[in-house]
DNA sequence: GTCTTCATGTCGGAT
DNA sequence: ATCCGACGTGAAGAC
């Protein structure tokens, strides 16, 4: 059964005991209330006092959330280390990272919320409509792609890159498929064009490379590039 | 004063009220517990049951968060509409998005906690060390790029997209810079070499228009590509 | 470690 | 609304 350790309006004594609980136990913390942040690794970044939901996972990760945006305004990555301390009286968080060097340093003015949770979570993801999948469809069906078209390898490695689908036309051609599974624009063209070029100088002198992107769509620079580059496009959904 | 409505081991009813409540009211709301998600948009995706917190915010981004790593495992982006609601005595989170349309259920078997919180937050985060600032360290000091380099405009439009510096070298030559606050890979060298064949039909035959790529460094790939499409690279620090 | 690319990327700015 | 590129992108897989 989870476990629930909470504390409304907690002391930066309680707060403290809490967070160094819940990093020796393992547990899940969240704490709310108005701090600054204060962040300094491969950028610099300062915030003024605010409400704020801070998360503090077992796996060493910080997350600073405001009350809008899906993305943190702050955070550190998995791997940190969280470092909760009394200063002035005040409850501080610090977090560092070591490669590259990034620290980052909550502290509240006022804590109205701390909580650690025990999480046991053993489940995986399934996830559906990924490029794998899309990729897996083409293989299936190549016909898909067009009439006589041959997978050969997926993922083949070029000095570009690796290649997501490499294969033959109904004429014997080499066929170098990129995959895309939303809308495309020009950075994609770029992609499959850098393959292109790639397997051209692999092959031997004479051999035509075709160069296909798939993807439910493109955008009108993204057109236009493809038939600059001499590329070619076919639509399928993911 | 941040306000806290928080409810330890709730029953189904006493969340609904406190999500509800909290919707009305613009509260960040969280909820941890024993939960199975699904996902359906642009993408699919299934999760079997484990203890996770997932968080409500105002403006309709849900997050919903194991254990480990910084990045949710499901989640809904703002502008989504909340639905709580009670089935068969379980609580149901279900938040519904239009174009596109995306739907994320998240069913409770188990709550353990659910909080709702008054967050006040008219701070910015002044963030510092980005690729705007290298461009104004630049401007500001054009040698910083070669002796000569005089910038003549910044986000020049071409039919390829916009050119982060645009200026001339100490011989006439129009240069195009591309800026990275980080070490670039082949994508960066792709999108430069864009708008230097942009520029080149824009301008009367004959103009040389020299590409740089500015970077703290580059891979290898990328600085292969760099010579073949007879583009150049200046180090730089963001 | 580095390199490369995918992502339900997200976000902001411009048209 | 779409397009385009930045992001302290993060995360995964290959080497």
């Amino acid at each position: 059964m989870a476990e629930v350790l909470t504390a409304v309006d907690p002391e930066p004594e309680e707060a403290l005991e809490l967070v160094e609980t819940g990093e020796r136990r393992g547990l899940l913390c969240t704490l709310f209330g108005r701090c600054r942040v204060t962040y300094d690794g491969r950028a610099s970044s300062t915030l003024a006092p605010g409400d704020r939901l801070v998360v503090l996972k077992p796996d060493g990760t910080v997350l600073v959330h405001t009350d809008e945006n899906q993305q943190p305004v702050n955070w550190q990555p998995p791997g940190c280390t969280h470092e909760p301390a009394l200063e002035d009286g005040a409850f501080f968080l610090r977090s560092r990272r070591t490669s590259p060097d990034e620290r980052l340093v909550v502290r509240f003015e006022h804590l109205a919320h701390a909580t650690a949770y025990n999480a046991t979570d053993a489940a995986d993801l399934a996830l559906s409509g990924t490029e794998a999948d899309l990729r897996q469809r083409i293989l299936d069906e190549p016909s898909l792609l067009e009439a006589g078209f041959e997978p050969r390898a997926t993922e083949r490695e070029t000095p570009a890159g690796a290649v997501d689908i490499y294969g033959t036309d109904s004429d014997g051609n080499v066929v170098v498929v990129e995959l895309k599974r939303r809308r495309v624009g020009p950075d994609a063209v770029g992609q499959l064009n850098r393959y292109v070029e790639a397997l051209g100088r692999d092959l031997h002198a004479g051999a035509t490379v075709r160069g296909v992107l798939v993807a439910p769509s493109v955008t009108d620079t993204a057109r236009r590039l493809l038939e600059e580059r001499g590329l070619e496009f076919v639509s399928l959904e993911p």
